[in-house]
DNA sequence: AGGTTAACTATTTTT
DNA sequence: TAGTTAACCT
């Protein structure tokens, strides 16, 4: 037998066999889909003698993208590396960089993320005497978001009869962009669908390139993405759609379950695979999952089952009060991970941000070592976006996005109402805030106009010299000749330190990209380019944009740590773990308010939620919630979550205040029987010179007491009390000591 | 120009 | 409670 098919349920075997023709695979949690979709396109290649190059494999994450790279080249060796494997968006900006200039955008074009979107709304807002307290510029960039997802332009939403002041704001948002030649992360996908459908030719060439496609988590398409993929599959109808309408939890971001409902609607010689038996939890965590999710109206019926053995009854805790519940866990935790489990084997799930805290405290007390999921993300941070900004802007002087984050950062006396007087001069010469410097009549006075010269000048001199050096230096010249470097070490405060430091982090991805990623890259597209023959200034706009697409920035190592996971439940999609604690599951929360008072699909939806959060648990499942808790800074009450009271009893184990136990917590012995057969636990041990160690204590002048949760070469990551946080620190701060 | 304080509001966020 | 933003003061 092939080997490819070893081991494979016969659903599964099936899903790989069927090679030809649309396929649609509805795939239960935990029923092994990714390695259904590996193993099919290794089985193409090896069997069915396809060229890598013909095949398209498409995910939502970057992570499941790398993830799925690496098992298909583990499969099939070195000739895995040429299959496209990457996100939708990835792909479309691929796709627009070789030819976005027949659309009429340039090719070094730059992606805007939310926080540029929302400041640009807030300037059109402003132009158009628009009152952020009657529609918020979130309300706006929401709408916009939506008409873009559904592939409308602002022309489309008038003959709607839309919001008036939708309309007004979407036109000039995008004519802003337009001219700044950048793209928002919606724009890729309907700029790809807009250079299909006017050039015909380069549709055709993706068409023949992509022969055989592949689509990851179907269920969360939305029909921009929709028409992408029908476009692309149109020829060759080679289309193997993978998805669970039981886990569709991204509605509000324009997710339309429709499409994977109306797969055999759109496709009538599909043929559909039921995956429901599930490798990873133990049975009585599905019966609780299947039972939630029964209530659902208009799915189709799927059970899931195991073979993994019964397992124990859910833990169901009702605590009086927050801190109760966080305590809860905690002492849990701390008990199990005694002898039958490791940090890294349980995760604390919830429905909002705001509900980590709580955990933290909870944990920083009690010496857990945990790692938070979400929050700030590194390309967020100001000293990250400050850079890109001013790489941008290098390359493209007439960013004006670009221009006027920077262009007083650091301080060089250029206020708002300078900056204020050069827009209103650019807006009616129709010129860049950057031309417009060199402009007689601009109207600025004589010394601000100066510091602008100078800043031009300075942005010239750099760009004329980007060629002679490599990405990594180039930005340490960028960095120099800027200020910004000296701004920041002017600081000397731990938070500058910090602030250089991860600009360092920022140089080493450069150059790991410049090295390694961009070949791959360009082989991946089949070019003919390769990155040494690239220009430094191209090789920036990649990488650029390649950057911005990417939000994840934990290494390997840092997530097999030895800690415990916190997360929103969205973000626990596709994970798994032996022990899992869904928080505040509470009415209110878990279903929120929202969706309570709403019913309907809202509701159905968070219900969908609670479905993905009970099967992300392997062996053990803990639900809790509170009586009352501090929410908005204020004492209230909450009911238990409706969704509890869909778990037939007979599944739950229940403790804690107004319900009865009907036997204790289970025993240690019966936690060890259920344990996974034993993983290889991969608890890195780093050697460090430093003498910190997770779990140190530690005293700091300014921030008080602290845990070590991480160390990293001479970086410590310490978790202070709120607001601090954690904070990276080098391990030889003079302000640092050890408690003991 | 730039920093400080008072007032306001409150999901989830793969890219 | 806490994060953000607008108004206010130096």
């Amino acid at each position: 037998m092939n080997q490819l098919l070893h081991n494979m349920n016969p659903q599964q075997k099936e899903a790989i066999l069927t090679t030809e023709g649309p396929l649609l695979v509805m795939a239960g949690a935990g029923s092994g889909k990714t390695r259904v979709l590996t193993h099919r396109i290794a089985y193409l290649m090896s069997e069915k003698q396809v060229s890598p190059y013909n095949i398209l494999a498409i995910t939502f994450t970057n992570k499941a993208a790398r993830e799925m790279k690496e098992r298909v080249e583990k499969l099939i060796g070195e000739r895995g590396k040429d299959v496209w494997i990457s996100t939708f968006h990835s792909m479309c900006v691929r796709i627009l960089r070789r030819d976005i200039d027949l659309i009429g955008y340039d090719l070094n074009f730059g992606i805007l993320d939310d926080a540029d979107q929302l400041s640009v709304i807030k300037t059109v807002m402003e132009d158009l005497n628009l009152d952020p307290k009657r529609q918020s510029p979130k309300y706006f960039l929401s709408q916009i978001s939506n008409a873009k997802n559904e592939l409308k332009s602002p022309r489309d939403l008038s003959k709607e009869f839309e919001n008036e002041d939708v309309i007004r704001v979407y036109e000039r948002y995008q004519q802003i962009l337009f001219k700044n030649n950048r793209v928002d992360f919606d724009d890729l996908l309907v700029l790809t669908v807009h250079l299909f459908e006017k050039h015909p030719e380069v549709l055709t060439f993706y068409q023949n390139k992509f022969q055989y496609i592949h689509i990851d988590e179907y269920q969360d398409t939305n029909n921009a993405q929709y028409q992408i993929v029908s476009l692309l599959a149109q020829k060759f109808r080679n289309i193997c759609v993978v998805g669970d309408s039981d886990q569709s939890i991204y509605s509000w971001r324009g997710a339309n379950i429709e499409n994977i409902l109306s797969f055999e609607h759109d496709y009538p010689d599909a043929k559909v695979v039921l995956l429901e038996q599930n490798y990873r939890s133990k049975q009585m965590i599905l019966n609780a999952a299947n039972d939630v999710i029964q209530n659902n109206s208009g799915r189709l019926d799927k059970r899931l089952w195991s073979d993994r053995g019964e397992g124990n009854q859910i833990e169901y805790y009702r605590a009086l009060d927050g801190d109760v519940e966080a305590t809860y866990i905690a002492d849990k935790i701390s008990y199990m991970r005694r002898d039958s489990y490791d940090y890294h084997d349980f995760a604390i799930l919830y429905r909002t941000n705001s509900q980590s805290r709580a955990i933290e405290q909870a944990f920083l007390r009690q010496n857990i070592p945990y790692r938070l999921i979400g929050g700030q993300s590194y390309f967020k941070r100001k000293e990250i976006k400050d850079l890109m900004a001013y790489l941008r802007l290098i390359c493209n002087p007439d960013d004006d996005l670009s221009f006027k984050r920077i262009v007083n950062e650091p301080k060089r006396g250029i206020g708002a109402a300078s900056i204020e007087k050069l827009t209103q001069f650019a807006n009616e010469a129709e010129l860049s805030l950057m031309a417009s410097i060199d402009e007689v009549d601009n109207g600025i006075a004589r010394a601000t106009l100066n510091k602008f010269i100078d800043f031009k000048q300075m942005i010239y001199m750099l760009r004329s010299q980007i060629e002679a050096y490599s990405i990594a230096e180039f930005i340490d010249l960028v960095l120099r000749q800027t200020g910004y470097l000296e701004m920041l070490e002017n600081e000397n405060t731990i938070e500058a330190d910090s602030r250089i430091d991860n600009l360092g982090e920022f140089q080493s991805m450069a150059t790991q990209f410049e090295e390694v990623d961009l070949n791959e890259i360009l082989a991946e597209e089949e070019s003919e380019e390769r990155a040494d023959e690239l220009s430094t200034m191209t090789k920036l706009v990649i990488l650029l944009n390649d950057l911005m697409l990417q939000t994840d920035t934990e290494t390997e190592e840092e997530a097999n740590e030895s800690k415990v996971t916190l997360m929103t439940i969205h973000a626990a999609k596709g994970l798994e773990f032996p022990v899992v604690f869904i928080c505040g599951f509470e009415d209110g929360i878990f279903p929120l308010h929202s969706a309570l008072e709403q019913g309907g699909d809202e509701l159905e939806e968070e219900r969908r939620l609670a479905y993905v959060a009970i099967t992300r648990a392997e062996d053990i499942l803990f639900i809790t919630n509170a009586q009352s808790r501090y929410q908005y800074g204020r004492r209230s009450a909450n009911r238990e979550s409706m969704f509890i009271h869909e778990i037939s009893d007979k599944y739950l184990n229940k403790t804690g205040i107004e319900t009865r136990s009907k036997r204790p917590s289970f025993t240690l012995q019966e936690a060890l029987d259920n344990r996974s057969p034993k993983k290889t636990i991969q608890t890195i041990t780093l050697t460090t010179d430093s003498s910190w160690k997770s779990g140190d204590k530690v005293l700091h002048d300014s921030f008080g007491e602290g845990v070590v949760v991480g160390v990293k070469g001479e970086i410590v990551s310490i978790a202070f009390s709120s607001p601090h946080g954690i904070k990276k620190l080098m391990g030889s701060h003079p302000a640092l000591k050890k408690r003991g």
